[in-house]
RNA sequence: GCUCGAAUGGUGGAAUGGUAGACACGAAGGACUUAAAAUCCUUUGGCCAUUGCGGCUGUGCGGGUUCGAGUCCCGCUUCGAGUACCA
């Protein structure tokens, strides 16, 4: 009987889904395991062989933890909402649930080809009003908090009310957007709009007008981590810089619980490098600079603290507020012509254009340590958005300022012992200062470390500035102006926005005409028709961004179909966290912040358990796509093949890797390709045209597309996943590349025959023999423990060379054979069914048991000596297990073969590693 | 620029500081076959010797530690990822 794939494939996958093989329910006599997948976003092109590669990975471990007797939870969703089937719901009219419903039945059919152990019955999908429900729920909840920045923790909005009404914001520990001050008698004498308004300086979930990223081609604003290199991430558009009025996430308040958690969960390195990176923590001090004949002062963040005396000018940001405050009538002109130059800057330009520019603002600041007077300049180089938007300028030691003050011909003050700043600044962090004493303070003849603390304390104890902590990590804006997401639970009254109450939830996402903006250039929602509530108050028309939906989602896979509240106490006490999270490293600075700010947040509330949602991460490496290349020589339609290509004037020309084997071309394949290659002529090498290749992006218009679903109709689904594992370490990018397969195809075919003769299996009931106990249990340990590391590619090596030891040894044993099918369960859950229905099993194999090596069967009578001198291996020596270290030193010594390499030297030392080898040093 | 990671045959990749190249692909040769496919066997890092056993060399480059380094340390080169006027 040949080994037919599609056949057993197809009956098991029927069988799975009648039996209910993969539901899982809580239970307390199991210990539980949770695997969970990055959830896909459904896009119209559907899986390739991509795709599934994290999916594989986990689907292995859920199986393998499944067969060591846990618990294990492992479902899979969508990320339903995203701006692809808005985008073609604004060219066709389809509204975009239409083509998403679509797109979903499309990744189930080819992940159901795969043959995944996921629980289908708790999917959840971001765009159901049932699942989103709960993502406006816990809005609310954020609108509902302020975070307390002692308790270090999310404490009710209620709360801090009542400490406005008996104390106002005396002694206050608040994050907010600006710093208040008023006292209990203001906050009450405030109208009902006044103290929303107050409010939203500390809601978690806060109205603020802020920077945001402005993408015009999409009509909408975007996350900083939606925007890289100044264009958007999807789609490529330039993005703007801009101030509007939208919905912001308090994320920045948990920076610093964000930093620390790292130190608690089992992540790459690199990945919480990139987080950190992302947090961006700075410490540093503020310290104030007085504006000569005027009463404002401003503050600034620097990190060089020490750097004090080598001020020469002050520079803010053109966004800044000081700008209006500080200007000058004599420089007003000059200053408004540079704001208007920078203004119509896209990121990208700016980011591509970095020369120095700049004005004068006319106004000069006072050095508070040595009553000096520094001119106040404003530039494009300082941002508004990172600590104060003000800068002290020490050109000297910092090069930004530096190329600043030699363009504008300003001092240059070195402070750094022997450093030389006619050509470049000295930015480096070490070496003695010097020239810097002045009004108390002198740090002359100190380290800069030294005197950056010295410094901090100084303008502690002088009050004229503060240690202070900074975040690279921003508020995450929270609005998107388009239709294709959850709506807010959020009405306007007196143009203050206040939340729905609870018992409205779900907020109907509502139909529109059109999905363009409005003529008034309001969000989609715009158009809808009593879009308010029934007493007439109007809704919020913006809706919530990709990420709103995918930050909690994983718990609510621990009781989906909960109608009362996002997850019971009982489920998320027994499921806890996320055990083992499998996806890309795409989401570094996206989803993983959200989702641990998201996390961190319903801890406070008490509504999780745990602080960290996901306790171990692997990210997959990406798949890439393998291009291959013809050769058309120049204005003709003739082709040449690689190796021979440089003899001629040729265009290379994408072609698809479908229709190419080895990277030799089917030429018949070729010419029906396209209409144009018909008449095509071939100059061919050894009778073969051998195509050239490239590791590109797996993209339709490179013609690598390669489709899982073919794969499973040639190979199988079992092939297709232990392929997939062998073609490298999972965290590994590599390019796909289909040469390979065959020899796990080949693999399986092998394995097969061990246990069917002709039509019949072919086993027999005898003992094992010591050889084929030992392939087994090396194969067992070898196995478990990769799996545990996630090494599957050297576990599937470990079944090759089992299989062909077993098949050298003829064997036909049962007790040798079954383990084997339960070990290769995790990887061909198809075949491994198969076979253990053919063995006589009527429960499916998933509830198997883990077989466990056993020592004594690895044991062997003679243990193999590599024998090295100087570290250089010669030759091989046997000695019986156990022999003395004594008797193998004198053995090798004395051995016929050692007399060569001694050629009279003496032996200085020898060196014995037990089971291993013996380096002898010679004189 | 900064941070992190990587570099091993024609290719994908193996190697707790201990015989580098497991396993697989590809390639070459052979068996079976009218032929093809499938299957099986042999060879396969390089160089030299192949009527000898074998020898030399070899993990991006240069040093170091060690009896012994692909692996650890120092200094480079190249490539990849992230991030970027972050003060």
């Amino acid at each position: 009987m040949e080994y037919n794939f599609r056949e057993i494939e197809k009956k098991w996958q029927q069988y799975w889904k009648e039996q209910h093989t993969y539901r899982v329910t809580e239970d307390a006599d199991k210990p539980k395991y949770y695997v969970l997948d990055m959830f896909p976003y459904p896009s119209g092109a559907g899986l390739h062989v991509g795709h599934p590669l994290g999916y594989i990975a986990s689907d292995i471990y859920a199986r393998y933890k499944r067969l060591k007797g846990f618990n294990v939870l492992h479902p899979m969703g969508y990320d339903a909402y995203g701006l692809p089937a808005e985008q073609y719901a604004i060219q066709t009219g389809q509204h975009p649930a239409v083509t998403t419903e679509k797109n979903i039945a499309r990744y189930r059919e080819q992940l159901d080809k795969i043959g995944f152990c996921f629980d289908w019955e708790r999917e959840i999908r971001t765009c159901d009003p049932e699942y989103y429900k709960w993502t406006q729920w816990a809005f609310i909840q954020m609108f509902n908090s302020y975070y307390d920045t002692a308790e270090q923790k999310a404490l009710p909005i209620n709360s801090l009310i009542e400490k406005f009404e008996t104390s106002g914001t005396e002694g206050l520990h608040a994050a907010c957007g600006e710093t208040l001050a008023f006292t209990a008698d203001e906050w009450c004498a405030m109208s009902e709009k006044e103290q929303q308004k107050t409010l939203l300086n500390y809601r978690i979930a806060y109205l603020g007008d802020t920077m945001v990223n402005w993408c015009p081609a999409l009509g909408t604003v975007l996350a900083n981590d939606e925007v890289s290199e100044g264009v958007s991430v999807r789609g490529g558009y330039p993005v703007e810089q801009k101030v509007m009025r939208q919905w912001c996430l308090r994320v920045s308040a948990y920076a610093q619980r964000l930093l620390d958690g790292l130190d608690t969960i089992d992540w790459s390195d690199s990945l919480k490098e990139t987080q950190r990176n992302w947090i961006g923590r700075s410490e540093g001090a503020e310290m104030e600079f007085h504006v000569v004949g005027s009463d404002v002062t401003f503050t600034i963040f620097t990190t060089r603290a020490d750097t004090i005396f080598g001020v020469t000018f002050m520079v803010l940001a053109p966004e800044s507020d000081y700008v209006q405050q500080v200007t000058t009538p004599e420089q007003k002109n000059a200053v408004a012509a540079y704001l208007e130059q920078i203004k119509h800057r896209t990121e990208r330009e700016r980011i591509a254009d970095r020369s120095v520019s700049g004005v004068f603002s006319g106004a000069y600041a006072i050095n508070p340590l040595n009553g000096k007077e520094i001119p106040i300049w404003i530039s494009d180089y300082v941002l508004a958005g990172y600590g104060t938007g003000a800068i002290m300028a020490v050109p000297a030691h910092d090069s930004r300022d530096y190329a600043f003050a030699k363009h504008f011909d300003l001092p240059i003050i070195p402070l750094i012992e022997g450093c030389d700043v006619s050509q470049e600044s000295f930015d480096a962090k070490e070496g003695i200062m010097i020239n810097s004493c002045g009004n108390g303070l002198d740090l002359n003849g100190l380290t800069v470390k030294e005197a950056i603390a010295r410094t901090k304390a100084f303008i502690e104890e002088k009050g004229i500035g503060r240690i202070k902590v900074n975040y690279r990590l921003r508020d995450a804006i929270f609005s998107r102006q388009r239709y294709w997401g959850e709506p807010f639970p959020v009405y306007y009254k007196d143009d203050m926005p206040y939340m729905l109450d609870e018992s409205r939830l779900p907020l109907l996402l509502p139909g529109v005409d059109k999905f363009l903006p409005t003529e008034q250039g309001e969000p989609p929602l715009g158009r809808a028709k009593n879009w308010e509530t029934d007493e007439h108050y109007p809704l919020e028309l913006c809706t919530m961004p990709g990420f709103a939906g995918s930050s909690a989602y994983y718990l609510r896979y621990m009781d989906p179909h909960n109608d009362a509240a996002l997850v019971s106490e009982e489920a998320d006490t027994y499921w806890r966290s996320v055990d083992l999270y499998v996806g890309g490293t795409e989401h570094a600075t996206g989803h993983l912040i959200y989702s641990r700010f998201w996390n961190k947040f319903l801890y406070d509330l008490g509504i999780v358990c745990e602080e960290e949602p996901f306790k171990k991460l692997i990210n997959q490496g990406m798949i890439q796509g393998r291009s291959n290349f013809v050769y058309r020589i120049k204005d003709t339609n003739t082709f040449v093949s690689y190796n021979l290509k440089d003899q001629y004037d040729t265009t290379p020309i994408h072609v698809d890797v479908n229709i190419v084997s080895n990277d030799v071309l089917d030429l018949e394949a070729f010419r029906h390709w396209r209409p144009e290659f018909e008449t095509a002529e071939f100059i061919l090498e050894n009778d073969r045209y051998i195509c050239g290749w490239a590791v590109e992006k797996m993209s339709k218009s490179m013609y690598n597309v390669v489709n899982p679903d073919d794969i499973v109709e040639r190979y199988g689904a079992d092939t297709l996943r232990l392929y997939e594992m062998f073609l490298g370490p999972i965290e590994q990018s590599k390019p796909w590349d289909t040469n390979g397969i065959d020899g796990v195809h080949r693999f399986l075919k092998k394995l097969w025959n061990l246990f069917f003769d002709g039509d019949s299996l072919a086993l027999t009931d005898g003992k094992p023999s010591k050889e084929e106990l030992k392939s087994l249990h090396k194969l067992i340990k070898k196995v478990s423990g990769d799996i545990e590391n996630f090494s599957y590619n050297t576990s599937v090596s470990a079944f090759m060379i089992c299989v062909n030891e077993l098949t050298a040894l003829k064997c036909r044993n049962r007790q040798i054979l079954e383990p084997i099918v339960v070990l290769l369960a995790p990887f061909t859950p198809h075949l491994s069914e198969e076979l253990w229905h053919a063995l006589g099993s009527d429960t499916s194999v998933c509830d198997a048991e883990w077989p466990e090596y056993e020592e004594e069967y690895l044991k062997e009578d003679n243990v193999t000596y590599a024998v090295s001198f100087n570290g250089k291996t010669r030759f091989n020596l046997d000695f019986p297990v156990g022999t003395p270290r004594e008797e193998i030193e004198k053995a090798v010594l004395a051995h016929p073969n050692s007399a060569k390499w001694i050629e009279g030297r003496t032996p200085r030392k020898v060196i014995v590693v037990p089971d291993k080898l013996i380096n002898i040093v010679l004189g």
